[in-house]
Order: C-alpha cells, then sequence, then structure tokens
DNA sequence: ATGCGGCCTCCCCCAAGGTGAGAGTCAAGC
DNA sequence: GCTTGACTCTCACCTTGGGGGAGGCCGCAT
C-alpha cells in the first residue's frame, strides 16, 4: 500500500497531470490522501483500476458526469450503460458515415440519388388526430400513446397506405422547441362522426385534398430510436426533397416546404407490431399545390 | 437576387444565426452585404448551398479552419478531402467499438481475452539500427527510411521472426513528446561488422539476451495507417500485457514495463510489400528478465 | 545551503458555439 | 408620424476537458 505522487500515478494510469487534478476537483477520482499542508496529492495504487477505467472511458468520449456516476455505480449496471451509449454511439456514426458518402459523391459531381422522391395525390379525408406540443423525448412518446388509444377500440380497416397512420411536425422538433406534432389516422369519411364519438381523446378534422412530394425509406435505413440521429437522416430526405423541387420536379415557389421542414409528413406503415426493433415502413412527405395538378 | 436577412438565412440553412455570426467573423462564410450603419448582414440565395454544406461539415465534425479550406477549393479536391478525414474517423470508430467492447465484456466480469500474451526467448544478437526523434508523423516515417536504406543493398536473408525487424520506442510517443523510435534489424552475428560497413547510415549494437513477453496481432487488427488510432489499440495491448503480468504470468516487478509502455516493442514480419493496405505481421513485445528463466 | 525536479494554485487559452443584456432597426398597423 | 413587436446588433460571460505557463512551495540529494 504505497503512496503514490500525482505524476508518478499518471505515468501509469495514462492520464495527464492536469486531467488528474481536473477530477480531484470535481470529485471523479479524488486522491487517497491529500497533505494538508503541502496540498500534495497521494494516490493509492488500488485507485489504478479506476484511473485506467477514466482514461478508457474518456476515449469514448463519455462526459466527466458520467463517468462519476459510472465509477460509483456496481460494474455490471455501468456495463449495461455503456453497451447503451455504446449502441447509440454506432446509429449516430452510421447516419453520419450515410452523410459523408452523400457528400463525397456530390462534390464528385455524381449526384448520388439516396433517396428518391415521387408524388401523390391525397384526396379530402377525415383524420382523428392527436396534437401535442414535444416533451423532450421526441415524437415517439406520443405515437405510442396515440397508438395505443387506437388499438382501445374498434376501427375499421382501411388498406395499405390510405390507412396508414402518419405525423405532422407543425414546428421546430430540434431540442430546444417544443413545437407541436400531431398524430393522425385517416377514417372512411362516411362514419367518421360516429368513430370519433368512440374516442373523446382524438379531434376529428378534414384534411382538404393535395399532391404532396414523398421519399420513401428504407426500412433498415430507419433510425433505431428516439435519439438525436434521426436529424442526420431528416437533413438528407430534406436535401433529397429540396434538389427535386429545385430541379423542377415542381415550380419550388408553389412548395410550401416552409423554410426548414415544418409541415412535414411522417406516414408509418407497420406490417407487424411496432418495436424499436422491427420499425415499420415510413416515408417523409411534404405537401403542396392545394389542388391536384 | 434577394437580399436574405441572418434569421431566414439561418431557417433555410438549418445554421443558428449565433453560427452565422461566428462563420462570418471566422471568414467562413461572410454575408454577401453587411449595412454600414445598421451592421444588419444580408445574405443571398446563391450561398444557400455554401451555408448547406458547411453544415453537413460540421456534422462530420469537420474543424472551421478546414471547412474554410474545403469551401476555398475545388470540389473534387474538397470530396477526396472529406474522403481521407472519413476513412480516418472510421478507423478510429473500429479502434474505439473494440474498446467498448473490451471494456463491457470485462465489467460483466468475463475477462475476455482480447489479445493472448505469450513469451518468449530472445538470444543475444546483433542488430542494425536507426535511432530517430519523432517528427510528427510518427514512427512510421522514420520506417519507411529505414526499409528504403535496407532495400538498397543486399542482406542474408534470416528466416521468419529471427529475422524480422522491429521498432523500439524509447520514450512517450504522443502528440507532444518526440520520444525516440528506434528500428532494428537483427543480423547474423558472424559478419556483422562486415554487414555494418556497408551501411554506415546505420548503428550496429548488440543486444543482450532477454525474455519478452508479447502480443500478436491479427492482421486486420492493424492500425490502417500514422493515424492517432494506434492509440487506442497500444491502449488495448498494454492493457492485456498489465493484467497477464497481474495474473502471475510473472512476477509484476520483474518486468521491466516501463510506467507506461516505453521501451515496448513493435516486431513488423512483412510477406510481400508492406504498405497501409497490406500492412505486415506484426506483435507487441515488452522485454522483462535479463536472462532466460 | 543549494540546487533540481516535482508539485501547488491561479490565470488565461482553445473550439464552437449558447445565453442573456442592453441597445438599435425594420416593417406594419393605426 | 408614431407605436409596437419582431428582428438584429455588439459585448460579455458560460460550457467541456483540459493545455500552457507564471510564480511559489516541497522534498531529496549533495
Amino acid at each position: 500500500m504505497e503512496e503514490i505522487s500525482i505524476g508518478e500515478f499518471a505515468r501509469r494510469s495514462r492520464l495527464s497531470v492536469k486531467a488528474l487534478r481536473l477530477y480531484d476537483e470535481l470529485g471523479v477520482l479524488n486522491p487517497a490522501r491529500v497533505d494538508s499542508n503541502s496540498g500534495y496529492r497521494y494516490y493509492d495504487d488500488t485507485q489504478l483500476n479506476d484511473a485506467r477505467l477514466v482514461f478508457m472511458l474518456r476515449q469514448l468520449e463519455f462526459p466527466l458526469t458520467t463517468i462519476k456516476e459510472l465509477l460509483a455505480c456496481d460494474p455490471v449496471d455501468a456495463a449495461e450503460q455503456i453497451a447503451v451509449h455504446w449502441r447509440s454511439v454506432e446509429s449516430a456514426h452510421d447516419a453520419r458515415r450515410e452523410l459523408a458518402d452523400y457528400l463525397v459523391n456530390k462534390l464528385r459531381g455524381k449526384r448520388s440519388v439516396m433517396y428518391e422522391v415521387a408524388t401523390r395525390d391525397i384526396p379530402e379525408r377525415s383524420l382523428l388526430c392527436l396534437k401535442r406540443n414535444v416533451d423532450e423525448l421526441g415524437a415517439w412518446t406520443i405515437g405510442k400513446e396515440f397508438i395505443a388509444i387506437l388499438r382501445e377500440r374498434p376501427l375499421p380497416k382501411m388498406e395499405g397506405r390510405e390507412g396508414a397512420m402518419f405525423s405532422i411536425y407543425w414546428g421546430e422538433v430540434s431540442a430546444d422547441s417544443d413545437g407541436p406534432v400531431e398524430w393522425c389516422k385517416p377514417v372512411p369519411e362516411a362514419d367518421a362522426q360516429a368513430l370519433a364519438s368512440h374516442y373523446p381523446e382524438l379531434a376529428l378534422r378534414t384534411e382538404p385534398a393535395h399532391r404532396e412530394a414523398y421519399v420513401a425509406l428504407a426500412n433498415d435505413a430507419l433510425p433505431t430510436g428516439p435519439g438525436g440521429d434521426r436529424g442526420v437522416q431528416r437533413q438528407l430526405v430534406s436535401e433529397a426533397l429540396r434538389v427535386w423541387a429545385e430541379n423542377g420536379g415542381i415550380h419550388p415557389e408553389s412548395l410550401t416546404l416552409k423554410p426548414d421542414d415544418l409541415g412535414v409528413r411522417i406516414t408509418y406503415l407497420a406490417n407487424g407490431p411496432v418495436t424499436e426493433a422491427s420499425p415499420p415502413y415510413c416515408d417523409f412527405a411534404v405537401p403542396f399545390a392545394p389542388a391536384n395538378s
């Protein structure tokens, strides 16, 4: 049980002296003893394990506050948290890889279409809707609630995309702003009123006929969770829509694509139960041109 | 050719107003016009492309200074630089993935041996050496020089690992310190003197017999270039060696493993030409115990 | 006692912005 | 023309995870 000076400890742990002093200050890794009159920090060789762990976690870019918690909790729990964190790093990395590929191709002049844009006519239809402001966790928490409500009571089947539920982003959905998100389910116009009476939580409204441009996403390209990786993907999709509009697919002015993707719709079409592991078919759509051309 | 206010431009480019002001200040993206008495910045819609490019490059975590250069140069060159950068990001990510896996397994209590440690006896031998301080680019620049020197003139073949060249890290090889690195090639003791006279650039020295612990790296686990990703890998290797020493493979005290990996040797055994794409067999060794046990 | 190296605190610096204060500007409505 | 509200300006401070250095102790060897 020898006392180790900070410099020696730094060399053995691969941490810098500066970092060790910071960790002491933040309570991440306190020296075993601090000489009260010289202020010298002395470490203990049992602390080397923690120090090496801190070093590795820093290489994985964990914030120091998280590292502090990880050191305090059970190693197995820590392993779990690290695994979870790492998965989110992986998916963020995948999204960025996609962006990098797109960018390199674009700058090389091959304008590879990462996402194919098409258009479709949407007739006037009745919708059962749930509109809410987003609380941090993103649109999916509301989506889950919406699905739960719909599942409670019966609803006439509408086949294919016609009856697929979708969400509309009415405002900035970034981390700061809580722009409202609306989840909608089309219902047959005939008995809309009757159905709506079974769903007091949901509002019934009629959406006018319009035309929309959309991008279909392959299932495996879907964001794997309610994480921040969705941003990069949405960016590529919105890029695809913008390029398409500019290239004369439609007169850019008539595209009601708001400055950012305000009003973008995301359609979900589930074949089975919707879980994070098996996401549904999904497309991004932007309405334009109030009437069909 | 409309004038766009900073707020509008921010929305269209997905950049924040604050970021735009910063980019103006740093010369990354200057407004088309700055009103001289109000100080208002006005952008031009031809700048939207650059702005969106900046946004994407920021998502890929390019530093602003690099982005500035990328904007200035030809798009095709920029694509090339981005591709190069991305490859290094990928390899750094791979290294970190390896570390994350190791860490999770370790904390879960399965101490998975990522790297198997073995020992070997090295007899006294004669070496032709090139010792240098490292200039930023790492040990490989010296290594290439060393290989070039050796290739110039004939050398008796020594089969297998016996004759494999290796490098010794005599000091910290991190970004700051330029700890010397020595590249060595064993030569038959018999005609060492004669051979050395053909290589005035190289020093001849005799290494005493010793025993060393080593970790063999699979070829595909090799760092893919002189990048910073090597650090993570070396860390795992040194972790493996440390754990092995602690577990009584050898008495830890007699391991001359310096506080960090001072004195670590990396052996390269090329079967073909050594390129970045086809790295040679490689192992990390730490000498201990001056005599063989 | 006199180095020399190691350690201390304190302060400023970096990227890439975020946040807020206090003040000036723009455009529309009345 | 005036007001109002939205927008913008600059300036200064905060963030994370340290790096660099100044000026001043500490400890150990000679």
